[in-house]
DNA sequence: TATTAAATAAAAATAATTATCAATTAGGGG
DNA sequence: CCCCTAATTGATAATTATTTTTATTTAATA
């Protein structure tokens, strides 16, 4: 694996502790963190990053193809350090949001450069519903109120 | 076609010219405008409205079903009167919003809901790239220049 | 037509994000 | 290794989209 510092170096960007620690953040975890909760995760690590660093840092890394910036329907935007397009499933009950691969978005992106006059650079596939979780959640809770 | 009051009606909403304004514009276009697009959109005709009621009227709209949330990456969500999910393509270039119909969605959906531990709701897909009209233009720039 | 609950307009509040700017720091040249 | 300079940071103000509040008006029904 690749230090992080090195991929910020050769993006051409200047190496600090603080762009390390949100690209780390990132390549640690699946949960699709949005900025503030980014900057609550690195809070005790760094101490005296600001928020406003968090979202410039972001920014940077979203222009440079290092992360993908990802709007599910909430107030606030995800970033999801795997770049490549891929598709994701959000439960519209506990709000988390899961990644999903599936070959046939290839298909579709090739059958729409060929009949519509749209070139398609990368997709973005939201499959809004419930996980498995939460479906069994509720079974049991009107299971206890019959 | 069935008149917008009486549509609202049957949705248990009461009838007011705001509402069938905001209704009617979103019938109207292929646009998908946001709230801030619908109520300029409605000034001339509409002088006292304001921006609030758009957005509370969109709300309501959104609950019962009667117009679609479209987030597409920009700062403010866009509207569609078409409610049935389907997919959109998104020119970066311009940012205009078009429909798309797509059969090979359903089996996505069907195959996602069996392999995964996921009930599919409702789907979004955006495809991201450059309209035919843009990539013309982009032809014609570079030529000039050239 | 009078009543009443719901809807409206205007303004204030809130949440997410961006801009500003002085202070700090990274990274290269000496 | 230290200095220099431009980039970056952190604190906070400003902005943008949206929501809430409140007083007023209006639609639907008795």
């Amino acid at each position: 694996m690749k230090a992080t510092a090195q991929i910020l170096k050769e993006k051409g960007l200047k190496v600090t502790p603080q762009r390390i620690a949100v690209y780390n953040m990132l390549l640690n975890t699946t949960e699709h963190p949005n900025a503030e909760t980014i900057y609550k995760a690195l809070e005790p690590t760094n101490p005296t990053m600001s928020l406003a660093t968090v979202y410039k840092t972001l920014d940077y890394f979203k222009q440079l193809g290092l992360v993908q910036e990802l709007n599910v329907g909430e107030g606030s935007s995800r970033y999801d350090a795997v770049v490549k397009c891929h598709p994701h499933t959000v439960c519209t009950q506990c709000g988390k949001v899961q990644d999903l691969y599936l070959e046939e978005l290839t298909e579709i992106h090739k059958k729409v450069a060929e009949e519509l006059d749209f070139e398609v650079r990368c997709e973005q596939l939201i499959l809004y519903g419930t996980c498995g979780e939460c479906r069994r959640k509720n079974e049991q809770d009107s299971g206890e109120e019959a």
